[in-house]
Order: C-alpha cells, then sequence, then structure tokens
DNA sequence: GCACAGAATTCAACTGTGCTGAATAAGACG
DNA sequence: CGTCTTATTCAGCACAGTTGAATTCTGTGC
C-alpha cells in the first residue's frame, strides 16, 4: 500500500515517535472515536500494522499519545504543609496549574476514556480523601474532607472536564477567590448536625 | 437468519418497544461500545437491519433506550422559591431526588454520551448559573452562583458520573449534610477581594 | 370486497474498522 | 561472515454499522 520497499527500513528512523505524534495531533483535531489507526499510519507515512506492532493496539497508542495524568503528587504534598487556613487557597492552586497546563482538547479527552476516569476516581478516593483527612484531624475530618474532595471534583469537572462556561472562563486566580469561600467552609466548618431540612414537596 | 419468512408479520407486535426493551439491558449490561446492533436484535428476536429502520441509527437507539434528562426543571422551580437561608438544603435535595431515581449503571453511562454531557453542560451554563443569581441578587450574584453551579457540578461528578466511594456512598439525607456549608458558603459568601495567595512554590 | 399505497420485516451485501500472520529486509553482535 | 532480533509491508480475516432490494402484511378509499 505504500511501496515503501517491505522489510527493515535503512537507518533507524524513529517511526514510534512520529506514530505518536500523528496520533496526538489526529486525536486531539476528531476523539478517539473519529480517529482511525489506518489515518494514523497514513499521516505518520508508515503502514497500519506498525501501530498493533509498537503499541499493542488503538488503545495503547492513545495512552502514549495523550498524557492521562491524573493528579501531581509533588504539587499535593507542598498544598498539604503549611497552616490550615491557607490549606484551601493551596488545594486550588494545586489543582488549577496542573490542569491548566494541559491544552482544553486533551482535558476533555479524558472525559471518554475509561482508563483515565478510573484513574481519577481512584485518586481523589484513596489519596486525597485520606490525605486531607489526616491533615485536618479531629473529630469528622473524613467528612469534611470528603466534602472538600466533592467541591474540588467541582473545579476539574466544570472548568476542565466539561467546560461550563463561567467556571471555564474564569482566570485562573479567580478560580481561588471564586471557590475559596466553598472550600474553606467544606474543610473547617463542622456539618451541623440539624434533622433532616424538610424537601418542601415532593 | 432468523428464517421468520420475509415480509410484515401478523398482527402488529410492538417491535419497537421489544427492540427499546432489549437495548436498555445490553447497554447497561454491556456500555455502549460493548453492545452490537446484532446482539440487541438478536435478543429481541428480530432482523438488526430493523434497528436501524425504525432509529435511525445504533445511537438513536441508545437515546431512546436510556433517558438522558440532564435536570428536572419543576424541582428547580421548587428549590428557587422560598428563604434564601434554606436555599442551599433544597438545591441539593433537588439534585439528589432526581439523579438518586435512576439505575447507577445508567447514570455512569451518561458520562460515555457525548449528547448527554453537552445538554448537561448547556444546562448548567444557561439555565442553573443564571437562575441562581436571578435569586441571590446583589453584585457580584453572578460569581456566588457560579461558585454554587461548581460545587453542585461537584456533587453530581463525584457521586453520580464518576461516583467516588465516599460520596457515592452517603445517604441522601447525609448529601445535604456534608455539602451544606460548602454550598452555603458559595452562595452567600462575597469573595474577598484579598490578593492573590502566593502559590507557594513552582 | 378489493385494489393499492405504505409500513414492517428479512436477507444479502457493502464499506470500513482494528488486528493478525506470513514474508522480507535491515541492524546488532559474536 | 552467520545468525538472531527487530522493524517494516502486505494481504486478509472477523466483525462492526448501515443500505437496498425483495417480500409480506395493514389500512384506507371506493
Amino acid at each position: 500500500m505504500l511501496n515503501k520497499t517491505r522489510g527493515r527500513p535503512r537507518g533507524n528512523p524513529d517511526t514510534k515517535a512520529r506514530l505518536v505524534e500523528a496520533a496526538r495531533a489526529l486525536f486531539l483535531a476528531h476523539g478517539y472515536q473519529g480517529t482511525t489507526v489506518r489515518a494514523i499510519a497514513g499521516r505518520a507515512g508508515v503502514d497500519s500494522a506498525l501501530i498493533t506492532y509498537h503499541f499493542g493496539s488503538k488503545r495503547g497508542l492513545f495512552g502514549q499519545a495523550l498524557n492521562l495524568f491524573c493528579v501531581d503528587p509533588a504539587a499535593l504534598d507542598q498544598a498539604l504543609r503549611g497552616d490550615p487556613a491557607g490549606l484551601a487557597d493551596r488545594l486550588l492552586n494545586a489543582v488549577t496549574t496542573l490542569w491548566d497546563a494541559t491544552a482544553p482538547t486533551e482535558n476533555r479527552m479524558a472525559l471518554q476514556d475509561d482508563d483515565a476516569m478510573r484513574a481519577l476516581r481512584g485518586y481523589l478516593e484513596s489519596e486525597l480523601v485520606v490525605r486531607i483527612a489526616e491533615f485536618l484531624g479531629g473529630p469528622d475530618a473524613t467528612e469534611r474532607a470528603t466534602a472538600a474532595v466533592g467541591v474540588l471534583g467541582g473545579v476539574i469537572f466544570t472548568r476542565y472536564l466539561n467546560p461550563v462556561r463561567p467556571v471555564a472562563a474564569l482566570p485562573s486566580a479567580e478560580v481561588r477567590r471564586v471557590f475559596g469561600p466553598a472550600l474553606r467552609a467544606a474543610l473547617h466548618t463542622r456539618a451541623a448536625r440539624r434533622p433532616g431540612v424538610r424537601p418542601s414537596i415532593d
């Protein structure tokens, strides 16, 4: 199909890298489903079989092409040190600096990737919640940490994953300002043990 | 393939309904990608061409089989009436009663559906934000409404769409209690105009 | 009653998908 | 130089969603 003389080519062209580059461009432009392995291979100027050979599968290439992170552990360590009063701001800062550093399209892409969502979920539930709870201490620390993670998850979701205009449009400094009160309350306000608030009608 | 004598069958079997039922079961069990039109048709006891005929495409059937709602407008109207003090609780209640009413798998399914996410996003940004801002009034009402929608989005995301254990495990009454402080702060605490909080290191 | 338009169904097949197995040529290394 | 491993092309398989033609029933107008 490409008539490029069968067998191993001369020199050592870094085909793997060219495939990753081509894949990245196409995945970002047309999404996972909308991109075919043949298109990627074509753009890289090689045969489509190479993609299975080098990356095992289309999904494998997808994982390599887009760096589907979840959260930067170092940034979290930073945030979980220092005075409790500034914790909210440091957490918001850790989230925005990490996620803002990536192309918006790439973030939205993660929403469609099962593995990325599983990773994010796992991180939030078994890392963030317990670390924050440890840091907070006190009786219902886990409850407050849960609320905080819910708020942070809200920022991640409405700003990066499925960008809701007013949230996504905020300059990153503004994010701290706008979400500060909510996150501070989540972290430090002990949830009142008041009786169920009558759900009006329903 | 089914040898059921070609042409229109006797009586008026509601094949459309049987297809929807079969599709629903399979989509919930194996996801969108994992379900083939032939499998659906097979389960419904008809030919796979009928699915294109009746629903236009596989996606069309998907849309019909799972009712991909976004938010119940009536519940929102209820919430946006009454004393401002109870607003947070009423909003949380509106969200949980609506989403709890649906099978968890079906909620998670929405995450993989572009249209559903677009609908949710559109609703949050052009309906919820402005309605809440109107209700709140005051100078930075939009800012506070934005924060509130962020928090509510966090609940939706971490509890239903990509269930993070501690949040998802909360009984629905507890959701109001745990997220109450954060949402109240988002709605009513005017964001301080303090200078950027030095991002420690990075 | 009956003709006949339209609706519902099956079947065969088309196109496009990711992936695999065999063939082949170059590099790596003793 | 000989051999083993690695990188590549090619042909094609199995399965996906969708389409067109053929077929049979339903429902309406006369």
